[in-house]
DNA sequence: GTTTTTGCAAAGTATTTGCAAATGG
DNA sequence: CCATTTGCAAATACTTTGCAAAAAC
């Protein structure tokens, strides 16, 4: 039991947060597809974003300023946060799996995954600052 | 100006960290400071958890699960959390301080540390499964 | 027709804040 | 005394949830 059915509103979420190469909050998915859907509720956006994650149609980032955001981008990467605008980008970086594997070595438990985010300032913010 | 003032509530929260191996809530700090100072607020405790954290004579933790932890241990080190029982564990693993240059590497911004948390099963729910 | 999803509003968490009183230096 | 910190309560921020109506199948 318990089958899917399909839904306009899951379905523009999802095409929403492909469209983006940053990583928008619930609000700001809300906020948006409220131009093209007047009547879409936060409830629903909330519902939906979670039942992408279980799906693993999209990735939760958990930055850690207390807003959770969103990412359509599944394959693994990790995020970079600025520190002085906030932004939240991928990053290009050569691949570091095997941490799991060095973390793995004395423990006792079982390793799944792995969450890293990287923290400093970004290439806009450090223009930014150069030219004050 | 803006000097530091000496407070019981602010030296007994450090304290309490320092006791601890878990990593305790804000709220979980309250309940049990509150046993020896029964008027200690909420509100003092989490105003002091942020300072201490901003002087870095703690650490603040963020799960994801939607509650911040608190590590009175600020040495480098990663964190292992159980998606069973909930649990943030200190991970004794070599270090890996090196993917902050694999990061910069093609990072055109300034990447000034980083967080990587482990996720899986921890030891003792490890067993608690095997015993099922 | 039955089940899932929605919109709305209310409730639930976690954390922050304004302010007068208390405390520290 | 003056500056900082506290306790208290109210406010805020983010997310979840109950429920009747709407949509999907």
């Amino acid at each position: 039991m318990q089958a899917l059915k399909y839904s306009r509103q899951r379905e523009s979420i999802k095409n929403f947060l492909a469209g983006r190469k940053d990583h928008p909050t619930a609000d700001i998915v809300y906020t948006e597809l409220r131009k093209t859907y007047p009547n879409i509720s936060l409830g629903t956006v909330y519902r939906n974003l979670a039942l992408l994650t279980d799906l693993g149609d999209i990735q939760k980032i958990t930055a850690g300023d207390g807003v959770d955001r969103y990412d359509a981008n599944t394959t693994p990467h990790n995020h970079f946060i600025c520190r002085r605008c906030k932004a939240v980008l991928d990053l290009d970086m050569e691949d570091i799996s095997y941490i799991k594997d060095i973390a793995s070595e004395k423990f006792d438990g079982v390793i799944e995954s792995y969450s890293v985010n990287f923290y400093g300032i970004c290439p806009s913010c450090k223009r930014d600052l150069t030219n004050e």
